[in-house]
RNA sequence: GCCGGUGUGGCGAAAUGGCAGACGCACAGGACUUAAAAUCCUGGGACCCUAAAAAGUCGUGCGGGUUCAAGUCCCGCCACCGGCACCA
């Protein structure tokens, strides 16, 4: 900590405004019907003091939001504030320009690291969670956010996870309608004939809902005692701890988010997020178009053994289903492949392979996740000794399983083409099966890959040789693919008695294949995602219960049943202890008096996961003290609904690690939300941005352990909250990744004591420190002496009434365009440099007109506030001015007029090199132009003794003289 | 491997195809001071020449191209960052 004198008193003003803000409420949003107090800032700008605001009365709503913390209990980050800054200095600028903000803050509460400490501590999770909260609240309140406060929720909240389950029970009771292409209340869902009995009919319904059972392999990380969802599992370890996952079969609730994976999907077009972004979840949802094919297998006298599986007898002929890319390829397919797991591995396995197909399936099981991913490289599998039909050529191709071939994906069966596709080559390789090539690669891929037979073939063949001739004599000589070629070409070699594909490109040939297939029953356009449904319980304690309970039906089976609404909320019970089980049995479970209930049926012990939260908490943001519903119409009307281009959240700042998570899971609960009209938008994000990460001093990613973390404490402390916002956006774009500068700091810092410097009076400053020196250091208890002495510093006498020069103005106008112009992009740190420049030529400035002073506070004002706010009302009092709040002045306007220069300087080229620059007049014309560059002494010496070929002038910007 | 992004002084970074390096940091020199800190003023891409300057040459990851003119547009590479990764 420096010993240096303050440049400022930030640690008067800015207390003092941040009270001044939360006791007027100066940034409380109004909801439609809302009654606006007298004397309320908002309501004296846009004349609603003391009235009811109705929706047409008030002005165009702005909803700009920042992704809520997890409330750790390491406290704050500076990589939380960038975006918080961010968002703050927008919000700030659209009130000035007369929209109605909607800017909350709340908690994301739940998780794992409060429920750790109750482990280790025995202290409850709640006590912990709140704890923390207050010390965020105190953080983000001491950097001056106008964050409308009366709307802060946390997802432990009662009130709010009531509507959490709510809309759970939503997700329970609907279905997603194909026909519709929307997601439909269940009560609706029509049965089918067979549906005669209630199991039955509960079974056809179960299997429909968006929020379901399923026994399935999961992923279960023993470390932290609970499954993960696909998106939770990053190279086969937790997101959360780096820790092993493995695949484990368990019953779990899921989301049926792939019933909306062509809506995620295709509505990514309408929004405004980054590429990079898009890309991402794009590729998540990973949709690929091709067919299904089906392959008859080959009865033969030792296969096919009749065995039932889960209570479905199998029996002959059996069929496999494939899916594939590219049926373009379908005469080159030389055998299949099914992934281990698949139904009918069992089933047509031969007698002789029997027990080298049942050690595959051990050994494939046995792997982790990681261990698949790091033995990738090399292939491995068993022939079942079954053989199918290919449906195109009748040629019998022998049935492999392995576990290249994944069984959640597609039908977890494949068709090799191994003459066209890179695993499968290998795979063939390794195990010498056949190679058919079926698609002609362009002559210079045989010369990449064969260069000795492609010089062969060249020798024997004229110039005027087709690509395809050479192709001809390269068959012709026994030759075969050294490589797989996985590219489009034209179709060779691929023609039955019915069909034939030859010399068709690839895409004519996969249409006329897959019209072929569907024609005679054996394929059909298939469309797959790669994405999978979302496993939404959690074996925890600190969630969401679900508000389901199990009962037996007269076979003594279980079976789920939702709570009714008025049920809600569910609590979780009090717990002694809140460890995970090692075997996966929920903490809950070991609550008997919740756990059990009297009519002999018991409840759901699972929690949901920290995700649920905050799917929706932007939306009740909007209603948030609603009792009656988890957002209100007229609110999510005004607040939410589409005003032109923009719907939803009109600008959305985060990071990009909730890519693929938060923001993929808020999007598709938001879309449920939207089909069962419970919303207006149909996506809840309209503009999303990425801050970019904040480095530690020495460019690493801080971490405790490299003991570069940056606490926004420390730094508060010695440069206070307003040079700390100022840095934190002069550092460089939002967006980029970039590191932390202490002396930066100092330098924004120092700014902000120029301008401070450029208003008050040297001497009363001087005596307001030995006063301050005699009072004794700032302490709540002596704020109120403070900031009396606070009032000890005057104006400056330099600041005057009088009219500014036409060159202030300019100075003035050029710093209003350039920081309105860059808070529109987003542009902070461009705006900061301009407002730089502003102060730098301000300070050589005689006398400083009151007018231009006030201006720029305002534009200082969105990024600045504390020190703007109080010079502002000094500004007020000295000059006796009605006092006004800064933070709804009308934002300035610059006037073009003001800006034009009468005479302009001009680059000169000689060549295209720059030479000189002229001065002419603003409106010259060409001729003269072309005169006053050639009269240049400078130009001259580029230009006697030659030609001037060529005179190029583009008006106002530059001339260039072509000489030869 | 595939997809997306980024490459500019000692550092963070600016530049509607038109004077590359605004603004800030660090640095150097000066003023003020007994001294320091703070503050204020001045300087600055590299090279070459010079006592100093002027003038000149080169310069935005590398190699080409378009253009009167390229950090910016096009083609081909390289490096780094992020994401995905046996998805048929």
């Amino acid at each position: 900590m420096s010993s240096s004198r303050r440049q400022y008193p930030f640690h008067l003003i800015e207390p003092k405004w941040q009270q001044a803000w939360e006791q007027q409420q100066a940034f409380r949003a109004f909801n439609p019907g809302e009654t606006v107090p007298v004397g309320h800032p908002f309501g004296i700008r846009h004349g609603l003091s003391g009235k009811v605001a109705d929706r047409k009365s008030l002005p165009e709503k702005y909803y700009i939001l920042d992704m809520f913390p997890y409330p750790s209990g390491a406290g704050l980050h500076v990589g939380h504030p960038e975006g918080y800054t961010a968002t703050d200095i927008l919000a700030r600028y659209r009130r000035a320009c007369g929209l109605n903000v909607l800017h909350p803050m709340g908690w994301d509460s739940f998780g794992l690291p409060a429920e750790q400490y109750a482990v280790k501590t025995g202290q409850h999770p709640r006590v912990t969670t709140e704890a923390n909260i207050t010390n965020f609240t105190r953080q983000i309140k001491s950097l001056g956010f106008s964050y409308d406060w009366s709307r802060e929720l946390a997802t432990t909240d009662v009130e709010y996870f009531k509507w959490t389950q709510w809309i759970f029970l939503k997700l329970y009771n609907s279905w997603f309608n194909p026909a519709t292409n929307k997601a439909e209340p269940i009560e609706a869902l029509k049965f089918p004939a067979d549906c005669t009995t209630e199991e039955k009919k509960r079974a056809y319904r179960d299997s429909k809902r968006l929020a379901y059972v399923s026994e399935a392999p999961v992923n279960w990380c023993p470390e932290l005692g609970t499954v993960l969802a696909n998106e939770e599992v990053i190279d086969g370890k937790s997101e959360v701890g780096g820790f092993p996952v493995i695949r484990k079969p368990m019953r779990q609730w899921m989301l049926r988010i792939t019933a909306y994976a062509e809506k995620l999907l295709a509505d990514l077009d309408t929004i405004d997020w980054s590429d990079s972004l898009k890309e991402m979840q794009r590729n998540w949802i990973g949709r690929s178009e091709g067919a299904e094919v089906t392959f008859e297998v080959v009865e033969t006298p030792n296969n096919f053994k009749n065995i039932s599986q889960s209570g479905v007898q199998f029996a002959p002929p059996f069929r496999i289903t494939v899916f594939t890319t590219r049926p373009d390829t379908l005469f080159g397919a030389t055998y299949m492949v099914l992934s281990p797991e698949h139904k009918l591995v069992g089933v047509i396995t031969t007698a002789e392979q029997q027990q080298a197909v049942e050690d595959y399936k051990k050994f494939a099981a046995g792997k982790s996740d990681l261990e698949r991913t790091e033995l990738a490289k090399e292939k491995s599998g068993v022939f079942t000794g079954a053989y199918a039909i290919n449906p195109v050529n009748s040629e019998k191709i022998p049935i492999w399983i392995a576990d290249y071939v994944l069984a959640s994906y597609g039908t977890g069966a494949i068709m090799a083409v191994p003459a066209h596709d890179e695993r499968d080559w290998e795979f063939a390789k390794k195990f010498s099966l056949r190679i058919i090539p079926v698609v002609m690669p362009p002559i210079g891929w045989l010369k990449e890959h064969q260069p000795d037979e492609w010089r062969e073939l060249h020798a024997k063949e004229s110039d005027s040789s087709t690509e395809e001739s050479l192709w001809n004599g390269y068959f012709k000589l026994g030759n075969t693919f050294k490589a797989a070629y996985t590219e489009t070409g034209s179709a060779i070699r691929s023609k039955n008695d019915e069909v034939s594909l030859n010399t068709l490109p690839t895409l004519e040939a996969k249409a006329k294949i897959s019209a072929w297939l569907e024609e005679k029953g054996l394929g059909k356009k298939t469309i797959n995602y790669k994405l999978r449904d979302w496993l939404f319980s959690r074996q925890r304690y600190w969630g969401e219960p679900f508000p389901i309970i199990w009962k037996k039906d007269a076979a003594g089976n279980l079976y789920h049943e939702a709570l009714p609404e008025s049920a809600l909320p569910l609590l979780p019970p009090t717990l002694e202890d809140y460890k995970p089980t090692t075997g996966g049995e929920p903490p809950l479970a070991r609550a008997k008096d919740w756990l059990n209930l009297p009519d002999g049926s018991v409840r759901e012990t699972n929690t949901m996961p920290q995700w649920a939260g905050s799917c929706w908490y932007y939306l009740r943001y909007t209603d948030a003290k609603n009792s009656t519903a988890f957002v209100g119409k007229d609110a999510d009307n005004y607040w939410m609904a589409s005003n032109g281009k923009a719907a939803g959240v009109d600008l959305y700042v985060g990071g990009t690690e909730h890519a693929v998570l938060h923001l993929l899971y808020a999007r598709f609960w938001h879309k449920v939300l939207f089909d069962l009209g419970y919303v207006t938008t149909p996506e809840p994000f309209y503009k999303l941005v990425n801050q970019g990460l904040i480095l530690g001093e020495d460019g690493q990613k801080m971490s405790k352990s490299r003991g570069n973390v940056v606490n926004p404490d420390d730094v508060l402390v010695e440069y206070g909250a307003d040079a700390f916002r100022l840095y934190e956006m002069f550092m460089g774009p939002l967006q980029d990744t970039k590191p932390w500068n202490t002396k930066g700091v100092e330098g924004v810092y120092r700014f902000l004591g120029r301008a401070w410097r450029l208003f008050v009076d040297e001497k009363s400053e001087t005596a307001y420190e030995q006063a301050e020196a005699l009072a004794g250091s700032f302490t709540a208890e002596n704020a109120e002496k403070h900031k009396e002495l606070l009032d000890l510093i005057l104006l400056d006498g330099g600041i005057t009434d009088m009219d500014a020069t036409p060159a202030q103005l300019k100075t003035l106008h050029a710093c209003i365009k350039k920081v309105t112009e860059d808070l529109d992009g987003m542009r902070f740190n461009t705006a900061i440099s301009a407002m730089m420049v502003f102060i730098n030529e301000a300070m050589t400035w005689q006398t400083k007109p009151l007018s231009v002073m006030k201006t720029f506070l305002q534009l200082l004002a969105p990024f600045a506030p504390h020190i703007a706010e109080e010079l502002w009302a000094r500004l007020h009092s000295t000059f006796g001015l009605q006092a006004t709040s800064l933070a709804y002045a009308p934002w300035p306007k610059y006037d073009p007029a003001l800006l034009v220069e009468s005479e302009i300087e001009m680059p000169v080229q000689v060549n295209g090199k720059f030479r000189d620059t002229i001065k002419v007049a603003v409106d010259a014309d060409n001729a003269t132009i072309e005169a006053a560059a050639k009269a240049s002494e400078k130009v001259q010496v580029f230009t006697t003794g030659k030609a001037i070929k060529k005179v190029i002038i583009v008006p106002k910007r530059m001339v260039n003289l072509i000489v030869g």
